[in-house]
DNA sequence: GCCCGCCTTGGACCGGGTCCAAGGCGGGCA
DNA sequence: TGCCCGCCTTGGACCCGGTCCAAGGCGGGC
């Protein structure tokens, strides 16, 4: 549970109370939070924590791949703390749900050398959207 | 050409000089505008429209299905005129530039019955990621 | 236990986008 | 052809998520 903390340590982290909190609310329950919903979780014990730091940290776990940025609609960026196993996202169109997901093959596959116009593709990103069951029985 | 006007008269839009001119500019060159920069285009052409209008009209043309949003990135919504053949993105993650792609197959096809957790999806949008020729060479 | 320099803070700022009330003008009808 | 209704346009205020900055705080190696 706090292997997060000591990969984080092992990197040359600083470890300020402040950084461990946020470590610790995203490696908490495994959700889709927006920063200002990281920054209220993290205000709930530690109360005197920016939104400056919220982000800045955010940041930094996004850029040591240790939680990746989510974009699924034009609103807050949300973090997903499951950055080690490759995923894609499934999205309600009306609540705004979001689930991991996991297609069958390599989506790369399906893209045409000639489709590709001398690109290097190195990442595919796909986002299934639809309406979720609780939305559906509403 | 003015294919796209006579859709839009025949669905009862009232004809301005300014919507006519924020139409033709998104149908003439089938590029990957932002907001602004149809604006800027639609003011070379007619320079009291105002970005509001830019706004307004693009957002309807969206609805009407006419043009596509497209956000590969969390700056400006990009607007796709391409709207009547289905396809996914291709970005370059140095210069931004966006095509046009038409992967092989259906990609929704690719997520299995256990892994849609009981939405009913609609829609999928593919954004594959790389370098581009020209990035790449410089 | 000290001290260097990385971290945190809060508040200003930014950019894309939306909203609003007031006035303009398209186009159906006579 | 001309009038008039009501849809459209305008510019400027406002919103929201996010970034930047200078000043002070504190982690942790020595």
């Amino acid at each position: 549970m706090s292997d997060l903390l000591n990969r984080l340590r092992g990197r040359g982290w600083r470890m300020t109370a402040q950084r461990r909190v946020v470590a610790e609310v995203l490696d908490g329950d495994h959700m889709h939070l927006t920063a200002d919903e990281v920054h209220a979780r993290a205000a709930a014990r530690l109360p005197e924590i920016s939104r400056a730091t919220v982000y800045n940290t955010l940041g930094e776990l996004v850029s040591l791949g240790e939680v990746l940025e989510v974009s699924t609609d034009r609103r807050a960026k949300r973090y997903d703390p499951n950055a080690h196993r490759p995923h894609q996202h499934l999205v309600c169109a009306q609540c705004g749900a979001i689930r991991d997901v996991h297609p069958a093959g390599n989506p790369l596959a399906d893209l045409p050398d000639a489709e590709r116009f001398g690109f290097t593709i190195s990442n595919v990103e796909v986002t299934y959207r639809g309406i979720c069951p609780d939305c559906a029985a509403a």
